[in-house]
DNA sequence: GATGCGGCTTGATCCCGATCAAGAAATTGC
DNA sequence: GCAATTTCTTGATCGGGATCAAGCCGCATC
């Protein structure tokens, strides 16, 4: 079930603009193109696009939570990435021959923005000074995905949690409180486990004294010392 | 061990102008792009460029073979990409923060043409109409990564050999000869698998009639029966 | 409080692919 | 041609994580 409204307050819209893409289009542009974009509001479980679905647009999360998966045969799933709160996503899809790579579906009742593609590519060939942004973008992307690819291919369970808890730190220093973005279960399938292997690892986690667990939010009382744990267990 | 020469016959112009990225370029930039270009020797084993280095120019494959390899914690290794003959690699580390994300090792005694970074970005950057081709890159890239990331992690050994097997085949129709691109292992690696159990998975395809192998030239007989192989078990 | 349900943990077992260990076959060197 | 080295295959065992199967806790509803 969906519902679209046509008009986006302006906080909506600072929103948007907000993000690395858009702070450089000039106003004109970018309130043409938010004339065409849509609210839409997902219920939980609510697939926002499928795998291989012809794409005429990409979106800005507003609100709630939205994964991005990869299907496999037989049902099985993977989660490439958990869609934050005032993320652009599916944006590199523009140029990707037509069609989604992954299926999108609320993890959480979410509300998104629904910005077309063919007002955006018009103003992109029209402005090329904003391709280099756009380039920024997809390199991004490329260096998310060649890290994913690392820790997926040569990194055990135990290592792979633990770089995921230090990568979800504010960079470098104390970290002293986190919480997951999402619930285990999915964060299980973000890192490619089970949620009974992930919660074990948690488990041997809490064990050897390196985090607390309270629900959602995690307490890493030494950080130095998990990526020591990680390097070498 | 490298040697470098400056003068770039007229045949290896021809074939780096051939690739995609610079088939649209005006002559007379990439005359002076290829000015600064120069061809480099490998050795069997050498390493063009390590991970995480400072990244200065990108490649083009005239002979031999290159791995792009990423490195994990304790020797472990995987291969990327295999890189061929014809191929221009790494040109899309330009928009990734000057740092190569991975190593380039000759995996035969090669021959590549070494193309600084600089005079291409500064191109770039003075014609603008150029940076479509260079989107259409990344995306390639991007797609190619999401395709691996599936692979590894929602599919068995199996699946991604015959998988593998089948992308080796000419688009479409029946492939009743292909060539393994390298050396059994380099291969495996490329797959994420051991040596032994690739070895294991094309003895059981050749054992179900599905395979004929002589060195490193494989038949497929029947294609579409391969596909359901995978598909099944 | 009782009941039910979804999210999480814990335990027992299984299976795929890695690892260890020989051999066989192909390639190289003399 | 024959030895030496590398590449590939085959077999035996091992282990990490998945799967199967209960139980537990927090929370909602009545």
């Amino acid at each position: 079930m969906m519902s679209a409204q046509s008009v986006l307050d302006s906080s909506i819209r600072a929103r948007i603009q907000r993000t690395p893409l858009f702070s450089a289009w000039p106003e004109g542009a970018f309130a043409a193109l938010l004339e065409q974009a849509r609210v839409r509001r997902l219920d939980l479980g609510e697939i926002l696009f499928h795998e291989g679905e012809e794409a005429r647009a990409f979106y800005f999360l507003l609100d709630g939570e939205v994964d991005l998966i990869s299907l496999g045969a037989g049902g099985r799933e993977k989660i490439v990435e958990i869609i934050q709160v005032d993320d652009l996503f599916a944006e590199a899809v523009a140029f990707l021959g037509g069609r989604y790579p992954v299926q999108a579906a609320a993890g959480l009742a979410s509300t998104v923005v629904e910005i077309p593609f063919a007002p955006f590519m018009t103003t992109l060939q029209g402005n090329q000074e904003l391709m280099p942004q756009m380039l920024a973008r997809l390199s991004m992307r490329l260096h998310y995905l060649i890290k994913e690819l690392r820790h997926l291919s040569m990194e055990s369970a135990n290592q792979r949690v633990a770089s995921y808890l230090l990568d979800l730190c504010p960079a470098g220093g104390e970290c002293v409180e986190i919480s997951l973005p999402a619930k285990k279960a999915a964060v299980a399938a973000r890192l490619g486990l089970t949620p009974e292997t992930f919660s074990r690892v948690l488990g041997r986690l809490r064990k050897a004294g390196l985090l607390r667990v309270d629900k959602r939010s995690l307490q890493i009382p030494d950080p130095q010392a998990l990526r020591r744990w990680a390097d070498s267990g």
